[in-house]
DNA sequence: TTGAAAGCGCTAACAC
DNA sequence: GTGTTAGCGCTTTCAA
């Protein structure tokens, strides 16, 4: 049986309350008495434990991660990205991270057991969820952290993506290369993620005096993924003024976007160039691979835990938002790649 | 303040203790005691807090998952796919999984917190952790279960892949391909899937009695990743009777190889097909797409949680084993796509 | 600065 | 069947 306070208090002849006040550094015990007790604790190997702080204390050490789980087993490469980030940092904070899914419609039923038991110290919240459970959460007290989210109404700290300023440098990317017949393929645009880049898109061109023109800017039903960029492909060659770049709302939609053209013998980027978002593990080993912009995936839930973190300990304000840049990544898929000599 | 047991005891009109049976499940409660019971859990929403329960019980509902910090972050796809597994099978199961990475190597000061804090009732250790972690584990009594790996010595549970069964499977693809001349490569070698590979492989030939000569059979030193198999391509293309086929020890391995290829000018798989091992996600966008075995992942995590609450209920022996099958994935990289029509 | 003691919310003996 | 009660291992008043 491992050793508890009583053990380490025998064994150094003080009190448990003594040795309580030595673990939680609350610092007004004598330099003599700390080593005893130090002292104590190293040779009995001692290690408070965990529930028995936690039931008087009211902390767990945990943060839950709730995400939607039509995210997490689609998007999965982005959002466990995410997910990890916040495992790293959160350990630094000695914190675990407890992860769950939830559907996107809210449920009394469905409620995450971490929270039921209050098993956690603050909860982060990944895509689109539902607001009811965001109020749940507030009502409980509990502070909380949207990443890559932000609903409609309400005041939340949250980390996000620099959507506008990626679409923008997308853009001048591609004008930059002689482009100026852009088109633009987006979906699921019930995530506010998806709907700035949309809007960016069409700033973007106002900004740079090219024609904004409805029908080569394309925001599709359903899911974001590949599926979405190979169907909007015929769509786009319809158009009457021939386009000659597409920028994708994200990768998935690109290699979507890339294989229609392939199918259809279009070269890119020779006759037509093409850009995604995200920068997810396949962008580069598409082929060609893929110009995106680079999103900080792991820093972001990092910075997520960070703000997390700042909040239970009062040093920050509650509907604090982080804008993480972007980064273009120039490949293949819009700059022809040099022969080799 | 959220209701506690007391509550419901006082509002329900009987004991905590009562109530405490209710909860557990131990049908010793008359039925209309325990509806009264139920009904006072529903009007004041409670539910048990999970600290003060563990700290009478002894469990903390938490699963503990190590893994070595090395192949978190290098062969990443690969693990994070089992640790999602063990995730969602957990939850069903009524436990969160905590993570934890560690040095390769054992010391006392890096011992994850979730063991000295007694926070989980059992560890689940992906990859070649240290023989010394599994020794402390096992000192603390408490239940675990390798997966893909198994040390040298002694009697563990343990979730496997069938490397053999895998890598015959391949042979046997080529041969049937017609290929006879066929290279071996694989790096990592202090990990037994590798060395297991690399000994199905030199069977393989054998049993087909086909030459094995060790100059076509790599094992790279040190990380098993795209450097290993891009190294190994000039060394394979010395060998006096020209190959025709690369069978990798993995898919990292064998993008390294189609890269080195490429860079020769070498046709994948016209002049030499290529082979992976794992499946992972990028096999399937190389260009050309890799032919590899599918080991599934998630469902070696989800196999792992049920074993480990298998041993927790103490309805299986220790030292279980669990070997997972593989299928061959055909993809361009073996097989030449057929001209579209 | 240190010690004694109460109690966090729950389970599990043990009575009744 | 149900109630009473003693802790689980810790933190935190409150005295000394």
């Amino acid at each position: 049986m491992a050793a508890t306070i009583r053990d380490v208090a025998k064994h150094a002849g003080v009190a448990v309350s003594t040795v309580s006040l030595v673990i939680n550094h609350k610092k007004r015990v004598s330099p003599q008495t700390e080593l005893k007790v130090r002292e104590a604790i190293e040779k009995l190997n001692y290690h408070p434990q965990r529930s028995a702080r936690g039931l008087v204390t009211k902390r767990s050490g945990n943060f839950g991660f709730i995400l939607t789980s039509d995210h997490f087993s689609r998007a999965e490469p982005f959002y466990t990205k995410i997910f990890l980030g916040t495992e790293f940092e959160a350990r630094f904070h000695d914190y675990y991270v407890l992860l769950t899914t939830i559907e996107q419609q809210f449920s009394k039923r469905q409620i995450p057991r971490f929270l039921l038991e209050k098993n956690v110290d603050g909860v982060l919240l990944a895509g689109t969820v539902s607001t009811k459970i965001i109020e749940y959460i507030q009502q409980m007290g509990l502070p909380y952290v949207l990443v890559d989210y932000y609903p409609p109404s309400g005041n939340h700290s949250a980390i996000l993506i620099d959507n506008c300023g990626g679409i923008k440098q997308v853009v001048q990317h591609l004008t930059e290369l002689g482009h100026s017949r852009l088109a633009f393929v987006g979906a699921d645009m019930q995530h506010p993620s998806m709907r700035e880049r949309c809007q960016a898109f069409r700033e973007a061109l106002l900004e740079r005096n090219l024609p904004v023109e409805d029908e080569v800017i394309y925001c599709m039903e359903g899911w974001a993924g590949a599926q979405a960029g190979q169907q909007a492909v015929p769509l786009l060659l319809q158009a009457k003024n021939p386009i000659t770049a597409i920028v994708a709302a994200n990768d998935a939609i690109a290699s979507g976007v890339m294989r229609g053209l392939q199918e259809r013998n279009i070269r890119v980027p020779h006759d037509i160039a093409v850009t995604g978002f995200d920068d997810v593990d396949f962008a580069s080993t598409l082929q060609p691979s893929l110009t995106t912009l680079h999103v900080p995936k792991e820093e972001m839930g990092a910075l997520a835990v960070r703000l997390l973190t700042d909040h239970i300990h009062g040093s920050v304000s509650e509907g604090t938002k982080i804008v993480v840049p972007v980064q273009l990544i120039c490949r293949d898929s819009t700059v022809l790649p040099r022969p080799r000599t």
